[in-house]
Order: structure tokens, then sequence, then C-alpha cells
DNA sequence: TCTTAATGTTTATTAGAGTATACATATGTC
DNA sequence: GACATATGTATACTCTAATAAACATTAAGA
């Protein structure tokens, strides 16, 4: 959330420097405050949308070249911070690894599932596609008349827009990495 | 400017209809109050790019989704009120036509010159394209070390990181058509 | 050295983004 | 018909985005 304010500071403070403009050369073509503009290239401001519109008209720039993440990162999640879910009492359980980030489009869930654990979901929207993998034991989807057994390293890649079903079917903890995709 | 509140609002109830959810259910995935929900449906609000980041994130959908103009248009500019600035002592006048635009990458202007008239640019900044047609009269072109004369219905590309010059070499008022394109 | 100009920073103020709450209006359903 | 639930709207309040102005710092010229 502040990831963008990030990229803002440094798409902003990039072209700028690029172009050898001033805060005060900016400010008189955009009509942004200079004051504005020096916290945005630090990232700490919170900009409007017509703040953001009056920069890339200013500069003649595009949206998405002042939202684009900067290309290399260098981020570690960490499995103990991540959020979980409970289902079926618990034996069914759902990591959060890498939350949904809109400039990213997809999601990185951790799976752990007790001996004979079962989740079954909805439909979701339109345009969404999983891929699952089993990490450890074994598990059975189920994705509208589909079936699939999967062990070990297997890994099925399924369209979420109907009705399907998680089941560990084996003696075991069953551990999957499942990959959101939204289109 | 308010052009992007017009299409965040008509992309954000567009997405919601598809969904089949209410405005509470919005603001219970977003964390985005439902009042300011509304307000930016209604397109009477300017939200902050948090609130954006929020929107999208909660929603699972991308920026561009949410940003993206509405595809069909029906947007009359006025000659009449199109700002202009003159150079070279008035013999020289440059009508903004369509102002630039974030999500266009481009503008146009109308340029009149009187016989003789004159105009000099500095080199800007890198990737602008300019695109000129000559409407009446005839003006001579040159960019770096490149001339050409142009006649009425003749048009010219070059590229604008280059000084460049406009003249008009005719007895008559000369009137172009550029487009300035940027990367 | 002193002055001037150009840059970024800090501060005080105001305008409005965002929230929470209460309100209005349906649409069932018993 | 009365009650409950779900939906969008309107209102009062808080917090902060945005501005303008003063300030600090540096570099350049005379």
């Amino acid at each position: 959330m502040e990831q963008m304010s990030r990229n803002l500071a440094f798409q902003l403070k990039k072209i700028r420097q690029q172009r050898h403009l001033s805060l005060d050369d900016v400010a008189k073509a955009t009509g942004v405050s200079k004051a504005q503009l020096a916290q945005i290239e630090k990232g700490e401001a919170n900009p409007t949308v017509s703040t953001i519109w009056k920069i890339a008209a200013g500069l003649r720039i595009s949206f998405s070249s002042l939202l684009q993440a900067p290309t290399a990162h260098f981020m570690k999640y960490s499995s103990k911070d991540a959020p979980h879910v409970d289902e079926d009492d618990g034996r069914y359980r759902v990591y959060s690894i890498i939350p949904y980030n809109p400039e990213r489009g997809w999601e990185l869930y951790k799976i752990e599932m007790e001996p004979g654990a079962i989740s079954r979901s909805e439909a979701h929207t339109e345009g969404v596609e999983e891929t699952v993998t089993v990490i450890q034991g074994q598990a059975v989807i189920s994705a509208g008349e589909m079936h699939e057994l999967l062990e070990e390293g297997d890994t099925l890649v399924f369209s979420g827009h109907q009705p399907h079903e998680y089941k560990n079917t084996s003696e075991k903890l069953t551990i999957l990495h499942l990959i959101l995709q939204y289109k």
C-alpha cells in the first residue's frame, strides 16, 4: 500500500532527474506544489488521483510510467508472519504467503491438510486460475466434473470459475502450494 | 482530471455489478468505507492512491482495470475555446486543440504562420515524435541537419529530440496541424 | 567578501478525503 | 400488515492531502 508511494517516489524522482528538472520546474509544469512533490519523492505522501493526473499530464507521461514498480526488488516474506485461516475444524489450514498485489496480479498460499481433511470452494469470479502443487503427501482435486489424484511433485492447473474441492486422501499431513492468478 | 474520477466511477460500478456485490460487500472486501465507495461511483470523489490500492487489492484487480477509460466517448473540442500562445511577435500562433492526456499519450495543435514567420524549438525530451501536416500554404521544416519543404496536404514525421524549426516560406497564411506523441 | 539566484526543506493553514453513524427505501416472509 | 433484512443515501466529524510562505543551503558572479 505504501508500496505505491514507493513506486511513485522512485519513478517521479527518476524522471525528474533524467530531465534535469528542479522541484520548482515540476511544480510549474504540473501545478502541484513543490512541498507536495518533495513529499511524494520521499515516499511520505499519499496523493490523490487528481494530483497524479496533474503530474502525469504536466510531464507528458502515462500513469503506468508513474505507478510502475521499479524493476529489482529484494523482499523477504516470512512464513512465520503469514496470516492463516482454518477450515474443517482446523484440519485444513490456509497460510497466505504472498498476499495479492494489484501490480503482480496473483497471490500464493500454503495449505496444510490433515489426513482426510477436505475443503470445498464455490465458484469464484470469472477469470481466476488455480495452480496447485503438492509439496508433501497427496491430494485429490476436483473441479466441476473433473477429478485428479496428485502426489508429491505433481501440479494441476484449473479454472476456478467452477465449484471445486481439495481432499487429502493419504495417511499423513499433506502440504500444497496454491497460486491464484486473476485476469 | 475529473476525467479520472469518471473512469473510476464507471469501472468500479461495472466490476461491482458484474460480480453482484453491494457497497457493503465491497467495503468489507476492501476496507474502504461504504460512503467513500458511493462517492467514487458517483464520480464525486478524488480518492488517494492508498484508497485505490485497497480497492484494487480487495477486488483482486489491476490498476489499469480501475483507471481505464470506458471505451466509447463522444466529446467535442471547440477550436474557439482553444487556448493559444504567440511567438515571433504574434505572427506565429499556436492553438492547443486537444490537450495532452495521460491516457492518450499525445496532443494536437493547430499552428498559424504569417508569411515569413518562423519558430525555433530546442530539442525536447527524448522520445517525442512530431507529425506535421500542412493544411494550407507551405512551410519548410528543419530538424537537425534535415530540411523539407511541405506543401498543402504534405505530412512530415520527425523526432523532436533535436533542435528544429518551422518557417512559412509562402506569401500567404500557412496553417499546420501538429501532433506531438510522447513515448 | 558580499550579493544574488537556484535549489530543497520546514512550517502553518486550509480544503477536502475518509470514516462512522444514522437515515431512507425497498424486498421479502412470517 | 408488521417485522426483518439488505441496499443505497445523507450528515457530522476527524484527519490529512495540498498549498503558500518562510527558511536553510549551496553555488556562482561581481
